[in-house]
DNA sequence: AATAGCGCTCGTTATATTTGAGTGCTAATA
DNA sequence: TATTAGCACTCAAATATAACGAGCGCTATT
């Protein structure tokens, strides 16, 4: 008995903490108890919703911006709306469909369906999207190889299994024999080896070289660098929508955000975090540990090729964004582009 | 004689003006009469200095945002100062030694290159810096190579002796001897023709093909779609800088900023006027008639191959920026790309 | 336990006041 | 005739004052 009742008193609160964060999303201002019951039909006096939201400040829900204002949600009290998303709501059926049609011009070149993918994000988040390309470390090595594009320079062509393409220019010169048996010896040994041990893979199977080949020795040395440079890339785009975000001023608070839009590195190790979660992940405000973002939250979902996770796309906007609707599409857009790699 | 006389008040009214400019670069405040004095050892009466300044503003070198201001230039007082500063000062030699060192870690890749490039000006400048990557029209093809990567799929490279290389994948399936001789075809018709007039020297020769090729047909058709995908390609850096720029508020101005850089078309099109003039060229403000730029102004300077201007670099800042240093950077900048491209 | 009522707080907005930088003009001066 | 000193005037920006009202917390009531 005692259960049901603490129960709907639970529930109760619940609607006011999501009546709060709803009209605080829509007018970015404090909300007042009356505005809650209005528009939001509690059937409760505006008297009994202060003292509910009262005791919602002191379990650390909401907060003041000073005395005689309205409430606004804490991290704490997104993050507790957040999880009580649990299913996540399918898309309008109009909005799929269009997310499809993005998708029918679909290319050959992993890269572009990526770009693509990251500018579907923006355009429907109307915030800053991105995809993470394919880690690396789980990028094996399909093809090398090796153009001779002049008398001592040699083109270096890397096709991954994702369908990636690398290329680099290195400096070496060996006439089309050695170049030949360089090929062969680096696409026998490397095939389906992952990126990130390539590097020691090389240096363990050179031995194989006699010692009068020094020159494939230390042109396969050379090589290796092109792992080196590998990096996990990373699509952006909508930066720009961050001004839009902050409703005017706030001037700091946009400069640190557009420099953080430069900085990829800084968000590729945010967003690595939520990779080995595997399924859709929301960090909100502070909870990154970042102060750049202590007013943004970020929306990420792992994606895979059918077998495993293989990398990470969302959305980065304001704390105080539509999260049902944000949640429902990255989790689309990410099966979307599941669907997309598994068919290729 | 009076000649002299005439040269002499225009001295003094051209001292005024860069005493003002200057000024106003540095405080971004309107600069009064006592100022011009105080500041640029003008040995003159404020009474004077004043009518000069009405002079100056009657004939368009000079406004009042209101009128108990001090005077602020316009356009055509940034052009006449611009134009006066005939020969470009070298740089400090330190400037430019470190501008050696950024260039020493060479790489092979002109893709590379050219991205530092447009780093480096950012860097040095504080604001944002770009460089054009070489026209396409003037990048002719140095080798095309076509490996296949899988049943039906073949990955095109194409390598052009400016050094640039693309990819493409397309859906063509044919036999390792088909394929050899359509790659030798390609060789044969394309070796040194330019990008742009690749689609339609094709187009002309494929008539070669007898009737019973009609896969090969087909395939270079295909083929022919990586060269519409070729546009002139920009890197630009250090977009974040446009934040410091604008002294506070000026929300709008930034916002459009901001946007400007993302669209990459805009300032292509914008740059390419300059591309014909060969040297260094300067636009303030609305004299690139559109309304994002009103308040800056794009710094440029054409870099050639040791033959002919193949692209353009250069920088975007506050119209209010020291002319002098940054049309000596990119000078400079621009002579230290020429040079990598010839030693190449 | 829920609500009505009321006084209090404090940010917001509007209005008035002061300040001072810098001008334009006129009259004196070299 | 060109320059300068002097002074009244203007107007943005800073500062001060007042009025407003949204929304709260608290207490007494149902």
């Amino acid at each position: 008995m005692r259960q049901v009742a603490v129960s709907v008193i639970k529930e109760r609160k619940n609607k006011i903490l999501s009546a709060v964060i709803n009209q605080y999303a829509k007018t970015a201002k404090p909300v007042g108890s009356d505005v809650v019951i209005d528009s939001y039909n509690i059937k409760l006096s505006p008297a009994t919703v202060r003292n509910l939201m009262a005791e919602l400040e002191e379990e650390g829900f909401l907060t003041h911006p000073h005395t005689s204002a309205g409430r606004i949600p804490t991290d704490k009290g997104y993050r507790a709306y957040v999880d009580s998303i649990m299913e996540i709501q399918d898309m309008a059926i109009e909005e799929e469909e269009r997310i499809k049609q993005e998708y029918a011009q679909k290319s050959r070149e992993i890269e572009s369906v990526l770009s693509k993918t990251s500018k579907i994000l923006s355009g429907f988040s109307q915030y800053t999207g991105f995809v993470m390309a394919p880690k690396i470390k789980y990028n094996a090595i399909k093809t090398i190889e090796l153009l001779p594009v002049s008398q001592d320079e040699v083109l270096i062509i890397l096709i991954t299994n994702a369908g990636m393409v690398k290329h680099k220019r290195v400096g070496i010169s060996l006439n089309q024999q050695q170049l030949t048996r360089l090929r062969n010896f680096l696409n026998d040994n490397l095939r389906e080896v992952s990126l990130a041990d390539a590097s020691a893979r090389i240096a363990q199977e050179i031995k194989s070289f006699k010692q009068n080949e020094e020159e494939l020795l230390s042109a396969a040395e050379e090589i290796c660098d092109i792992f080196y440079d590998i990096r996990d890339d990373i699509y952006i785009d909508g930066a720009s929508n961050a001004m839009a975000i902050s409703d005017e001023n706030d001037f700091d608070a946009i400069k640190s955000l557009i420099r953080f839009n430069e900085d990829k590195n800084k968000l590729i190790e945010i967003i690595n975090r939520d990779f080995d979660s595997g399924g859709i992940s929301v960090q909100i405000g502070s909870e990154s540990s970042l102060d750049e973002l202590k007013d943004l939250s970020i929306v990420t979902n792992a994606y895979n090729d059918g077998d495993r996770a293989i990398g990470v796309l969302g959305i980065i906007g304001p704390k105080r964004m539509e999260y049902d609707k944000m949640l429902s599409l990255v989790s689309s857009i990410s099966k979307a582009l599941n669907e997309f790699l598994k068919n290729r």
